[in-house]
RNA sequence: GCGCCCGUAGCUCAGUUGGAUAGAGCAACGGCCUUCUAAGCCGUAGGUCGCAGGUUCGAGCCCUGCCGGGCGUGCCA
């Protein structure tokens, strides 16, 4: 509908220029908005202010030859210049009516589109280490990460979604040689367990499968682990007034478990915790609702000598330097804070230069358009990430980083507090058990991505009309049961096609109504466009206020058979956009409550 | 210190890329069930858009400088 009437701006646009009313080479692309106020139309465009300095006219007279050369359309009722130039169009009543038929007929597709057509996009998110279960952190990229890529989709792209594993770097072997010590101390051993290591219960878990499969087959004397190594820090309880270094330490045992394990018990022991753990984690999100085309292995890219390559262009093109010992990339010449390390003294190389190589590789893959979703915290990665891509020669402009803000938990008014080291935290399943994924999801995406997300875990669990996820599937399942009703009393809907009866819709209740579902297709499109989901939930929770409002006003299985079938479909169409709507979300639309 | 993000009603947040008189939801106060689900609806009240300049027909939105909060600033990932 805002397209129908954009087209028509441009005809007069078109029509001013024939006549030699206006030079111009190429028409504006005319911005077209919603007006806030009902008293100024449907529609409000400003284009006669914003051409009035070109066409030398004053923007009320531009505005005036502009409506004069608007064809006519069955949509406009009438056009008005108000204000300093603003041409407000309002709509026939049929226009909005119209609505109804085309969304019971399109059904499930009624708001997609495909003006990503041929497009091919990538969205990468989660993408957490599988180091320890998923926290509510992880939650958050999860639910909107997914909802972006369903949002591209229903608008048409084709969408790739992928998560980058990293099943390698040292993270990963402190994982590996933490679930050892676990295992050495399930076999009786009596050791202090390093600062650094992860402390979760999952790790005691992984460790007792270890055990049980294996008894005492990986067993070490604890002495003879932890000989000759850096100290540690000191952990509570201990005299404070050694110093230590535990990053040294850990690193010690890391090697220690490598050497006194040998090469293929110590990779049995990896790969049993990163198995175990992204095993959970893929559970975990397919729970959640969320899917993926693809998981992306780091360890790939070094196996593949895609690093290699990758830090060879680089090298090649002249943008590397050794200094101490390590390898380092001039990021400072693209506009970086400083250099980057991508391999180190010690001969391996950094996350940093995988990533390179990662993104280089999802470039050559010919997405036409790359976007990683990320923790805020990562924000100070972007600039090496893109300086890398630029240094190659790849084209940074279709890679866009979206961050998202850390969601923080209250229950009671209290802060949920969450670390992982600690093991003490509150995860995504946890989350998930708490107050269920429908609520989950919602509350996930209600707020813009850059906005710090308050999540109010009382409210989500809450079964009252404070809580927004109720409030909109209460209006859904409201649909239903009015329908319900509607058979138990042998009414049927008429079904067939157009406007039949639809003049009926005359109440003001109903006026709202059928304006708010006219402007779901563009909601969809500027939410999927923006990466904004909480355009969504904004817009359902207005739709269901207008149903909900409606249904107070007005009675819809009333004795005149030809209003009350006019009602009905509008009541049905509401439901179906109200289902489109949360099926976008990834959250269910209930027959009944 | 430097970099990025945020600052809008008591609270949580929108604000259609610079448009007309800044909007919701909670909380507060006052109403609405003999009715298709009151898991709902209506009304009232609530604002120096952090502060100060600037850009222009027009600024919550753009620019500059402050103030306040978050995050980052590893040869970790």
């Amino acid at each position: 509908m805002k397209q129908d009437i954009k087209d028509l701006i441009r005809a007069a646009l078109q029509g001013l220029v024939n006549q030699g009313q206006l030079d111009l080479i190429e028409l504006p692309e005319p911005q077209l908005e919603r007006t806030k106020d009902a008293t100024h139309g449907d529609f409000a465009t400003n284009v006669a202010m914003v051409l009035a300095k070109l066409a030398r006219a004053k923007p009320r007279d531009l505005a005036q030859q502009l409506v004069d050369a608007l064809p006519a359309s069955p949509l406009i009722a009438r056009v008005e210049i108000a204000g300093p130039g603003f041409i407000n169009f309002f709509l026939t009543e049929d226009a909005y009516r119209e609505v109804v038929p085309r969304i019971l007929e399109t059904g499930h597709d009624y708001g997609r589109s495909r003006i990503g057509a041929g497009q091919r996009v990538q969205v990468e998110f989660v993408s957490a280490n599988p180091t320890g279960p998923l926290h509510v952190g992880h939650g958050r990229g999860a639910a909107y990460g997914s909802v972006v890529a369903d949002l591209l989709a229903a608008v048409g792209f084709d969408v790739h979604r992928e998560y980058y594993v990293n099943d390698a770097g040292r993270q990963m072997d402190i994982l590996g040689t933490s679930v050892w010590l676990r295992y050495l101390e399930l076999c009786g051993e009596t050791l202090r367990f390093p600062s650094n290591g992860y402390r979760g219960d999952y790790v005691w878990e992984i460790a007792a499968t270890l055990h049980r499969e294996h008894g005492d087959g990986y067993r070490v004397d604890a002495e003879t682990v932890f000989a000759d190594l850096p100290p540690d820090t000191p952990q509570q309880g201990e005299p404070q007034d050694q110093p230590g270094d535990k990053e040294a330490h850990i690193d010690g045992l890391i090697a220690a478990a490598k050497h006194l394990l040998g090469d293929n018990r110590y990779r049995y022991v990896f790969e049993l915790g990163l198995n175990t753990i992204l095993d959970d984690i893929r559970a975990d999100l397919a729970e959640f609702g969320v899917e993926y085309q693809e998981w992306y292995s780091e360890r790939s890219l070094t196996e593949s000598g895609a690093v290699n390559k990758a830090i060879g262009r680089l090298r090649a093109s002249g943008h590397l330097y050794e200094q101490n010992g390590a390898l380092w990339f001039r990021s400072t010449a693209f506009g970086d804070e400083k250099d980057r390390v991508v391999v180190r003294e010690n001969g391996q190389s950094t996350y940093f230069a995988s990533d390179i190589a990662y993104h280089a590789d999802k470039l050559e893959r010919g997405f036409n358009r790359v976007i990683d979703i990320w923790g805020a915290d990562h924000h100070g990665y972007i600039p090496r990430v893109k300086a890398a891509l630029q240094a190659l020669g790849d084209d940074t402009e279709r890679l866009d980083v979206l961050l998202v803000q850390f969601a923080i938990l209250y229950r009671g008014g209290e802060k949920a507090q969450m670390s992982t080291r600690s093991g003490e935290f509150v995860t995504l399943r946890e989350l998930r058990q708490e107050v269920g994924r429908d609520a989950a999801r919602f509350f996930y995406v209600m707020r813009r991505c850059e906005q710090h997300l308050d999540f109010d875990l009382d409210l989500a669990r809450s079964e009252s009309s404070d809580n927004p996820v109720y409030y909109v599937q209460y209006a859904h399942a409201r649909v239903s049961s009015v329908l319900r009703q509607a058979a138990d009393k042998g009414m049927t809907v008429d079904p067939s096609p157009g406007t039949v009866n639809l003049e009926r819709l005359t109440e003001n209740h109903e006026q709202i109504l059928l304006r708010t579902l006219n402007r779901y297709p563009e909601v969809v499109e500027s939410a999927a466009l923006k990466a904004e989901p909480h355009q969504i939930t904004q817009y359902l929770r207005e739709l269901a206020n207008d149903f909900h409002t409606y249904y107070n006003a007005h009675q819809f299985l009333v004795a005149d058979a030809v209003l009350r079938d006019a009602r009905l479909k509008l009541i049905l169409a509401a439901r179906q956009v109200l289902r489109n709507g949360l099926g976008l979300l990834g959250v269910s639309a209930p027959e009944s409550m």
